[in-house]
DNA sequence: ACATTAAGTGATT
DNA sequence: AATCACTTAATGT
């Protein structure tokens, strides 16, 4: 494995250093690989080998379960984030359970299973990180659970765009009926049914390919 | 101008 | 809330 370009151990600083110690940084740009995937690529999908720890220094994966050709989304992985849940995965089963998808052109670095355990116990900073990750993980998976057994397709519909308008930081969403259906497991004509009212109520402003959260 | 893809609609379950 | 079957509108080539 070759050394990552100093450039990327830049980065990793400007995102991590007041987070994790000197001497941990400096292991991670040693022993890490630097990797870039583009929009519409998977990092992972279920069933699949984990070999390592994503790092997400830039973009966004959206984190989805799947089952025959069905899908859910569940949350979304952006910049300071790992996937924690890959990381009691690596120790033992090592298979995904989750689909990652790439929503927004990524870079991450690749930490190695195999040194990752041991981080755990020489440093406290990687253990508070990985421990507040799952912890912060595990919420966003009660709020899915409790937002698939308690609220209306139409309630579900406005906090999934509110949700993506908060976390790209922008009101103006990109997206198609038939994607939205898809993340929230329900088909195209309900949800273009239910954007529709949701646009007259005021809530959002909809044309095509475009969803403007109010 | 034509083909493709996205979105809208009525009727039915 | 899901599905079918069809229409209309927007967009790319």
């Amino acid at each position: 494995m070759q050394k990552i370009d100093p450039s990327v151990c830049d980065k990793l600083r400007d995102e991590y250093s007041n987070l994790f110690e000197e001497a941990l940084l400096n292991e991670i740009c040693d022993v890490s690989e630097y990797a870039t995937i583009t929009k519409g690529n998977l990092l992972i999908d279920i069933g699949d080998e984990l070999k390592f720890i994503p790092l997400i220094l830039k973009g966004t994966i959206k984190i989805s379960r799947k089952e025959n050709d069905k899908e859910l989304a569940l949350y979304y992985l952006e910049q300071g984030d790992t996937c924690a849940i890959s990381f009691a995965n690596c120790l033992h089963t090592s298979k995904s359970v989750f689909k990652g998808l790439v929503e927004k052109d990524a870079e991450m670095l690749l930490l190695p299973v195999d040194r990752i355990e041991g981080w755990l116990v020489k440093y406290e900073s990687w253990r508070h990180y990985i421990i507040d990750s799952y912890h912060f993980r595990l919420l966003e998976m009660v709020d899915s659970i409790d937002a698939l057994a308690f609220l209306k397709m139409k309630e579900r519909l406005l906090k999934y765009l509110r949700n993506i308008a908060k976390s790209s930081k922008d009101s103006m969403i990109e997206i198609t009926h038939q994607e939205i259906s898809e993340d929230l497991n329900t088909s195209r004509v309900v949800i273009t049914r239910l954007i529709q009212e949701l646009h007259d109520e005021g809530d959002i402003f909809s044309t095509r390919n475009k969803i403007r959260v109010l």
